[in-house]
DNA sequence: GCCGAGGGTTGACCGAAATCAATGCTTTGG
DNA sequence: CCAAAGCATTGATTTCGGTCAACCCTCGGC
């Protein structure tokens, strides 16, 4: 199988240029001609937790896109404290266009499968096809609303509203597919209790603590450790705090 | 004196598509064909301090250049807390493309005098010249960058940590066009107290009491309430914990 | 002149989350 | 099987920044 045929039969958006619905996860039109020049010189891969896919201040020779599961972006201070910045899922892209240099680290947070592309590639055709800097820039603003929306909840939310903020979030990105509106969740975390306080900006106590305390108001249940299901979203959506 | 004359002669990039330094202030290569047909429809005008130029969930036709004076975004909870998410500066771009919406507000935080176009206008010409929709991708993505690093400040560090990266992010951005490596410097705080704690996630109460105790650490002098002295900024540096 | 509003500073006290510490539960590997 | 490592939970205590309150200064209006 070539690894065209590979993308085409996976059904996953892979820098696809003509697609609106980026975040159905369903993409019905690719554009062969741009999708082509790409994918003979794409390649799949599959990645550990914890492995860094990009590091502060190394050069970045590759554009991704996101297969499945979920990249963490961070930046850290001299003294080792965390911030998570963003997280990346299915089907996000990876990348820093016109810059050699990333300032941030991105690091795989579970399993993940890449779909890379040689850096010089993709901006080749996004000179030639202005359609895909149009893509890349709605993403980036997507991204950018994201990072904005998560800094109130970072600087403004309490701990409880802190962590209730975080289990919507990921269930509504860690499977797009599914209706954002549903009225109950099942999913898995992403991220451990550490990470998840690096997304916070609290500890990881605290966090345990906060999730404890939404188990024992009914509010969610746990199994595994990771296994989540929410059977009352607006129950979930009261605990952020607005 | 017509309107593009009237730019012309300010020296001021205003959608200026051929000219990279836009963090230089100065800006020497104005790109007629695609200025003339913005300039015609352009017009300027000043804002006092508190007034909203964007509101959250509001439609917005026009976009901006910022010619003088600091802009806050803003992002509010339902009870009224508020974070700052970005300040906008000389020569920034102030709109949301591609969106009739924008999910901020943004207000005047000082005179601010802008010079606005019409959105259709601005968009239609993206359309034409790639090198637009390029320019702003640019400034996103240096607003996404700025938005991740502000959130390691807001999560992660301390109070007088917060204090100090604030009052060097301002010296850095306040006029671009002095040296960002300048060993001292004298800059009017475009913020009030209470805008300075709702940037660094605090109350204006602490912001107030890290700004005293700077000054009696001799790293920075106060006038008026605004007009602040920095004559080393290495120890101002020194208190941003890494 | 007086008053009131807006912005700023400082002090006393309080509380939410951090810190320190003990313990349990899985998973992996010898 | 047991040991060790990684992850998670829970309790006791501390602390940083929030809260409440008093007071100052400046400016603009009557």
């Amino acid at each position: 199988m070539t690894v065209q045929q590979d993308i085409h039969s996976s059904g996953i958006p892979v820098l696809c240029l003509s697609c609106e619905a980026r975040h159905r996860g369903a993409c019905g039109a690719l554009d062969p001609d741009h999708l082509v020049g790409l994918a003979k010189t794409s390649w799949r891969h599959k990645i550990e937790p914890g492995v860094k896919l990009i590091g502060d201040a190394e050069a970045v020779d590759s554009y991704s896109n996101v297969l499945s599961g979920v990249v963490k972006l961070t930046k850290s201070l001299s003294d080792g404290r965390q911030q998570i910045v963003g997280l990346q899922f299915a089907p996000d892209f990876l990348g820093r266009p016109f810059k050699v240099e990333s300032p941030i680290n991105a690091e795989a947070a579970t399993v993940v499968s890449l779909c890379s592309f040689p850096k010089a590639a993709v901006e080749r055709i996004m000179k030639e096809a202005p359609e895909l800097e149009h893509r890349l820039f709605k993403q980036t603003l997507i991204e950018l609303d994201a990072a904005r929306e998560w800094m109130v909840t970072v600087g403004r939310r309490t701990a409880p509203e802190k962590v209730a903020s975080f289990l919507l979030t990921i269930a509504r990105n860690i499977d797009r597919t599914v209706d954002p509106a549903a009225r109950s969740a099942r999913f898995d975390l992403p991220l451990t209790r550490v990470d998840i306080a690096d997304f916070l900006a609290l500890r990881f106590e605290t966090v345990s603590r906060q999730l404890t305390r939404l188990r024992a108001d009914g509010i969610i249940r746990i199994e595994n450790n990771r296994h989540v299901t929410v059977d009352n979203m607006s129950r979930l959506e009261q605990r952020c705090g607005g």
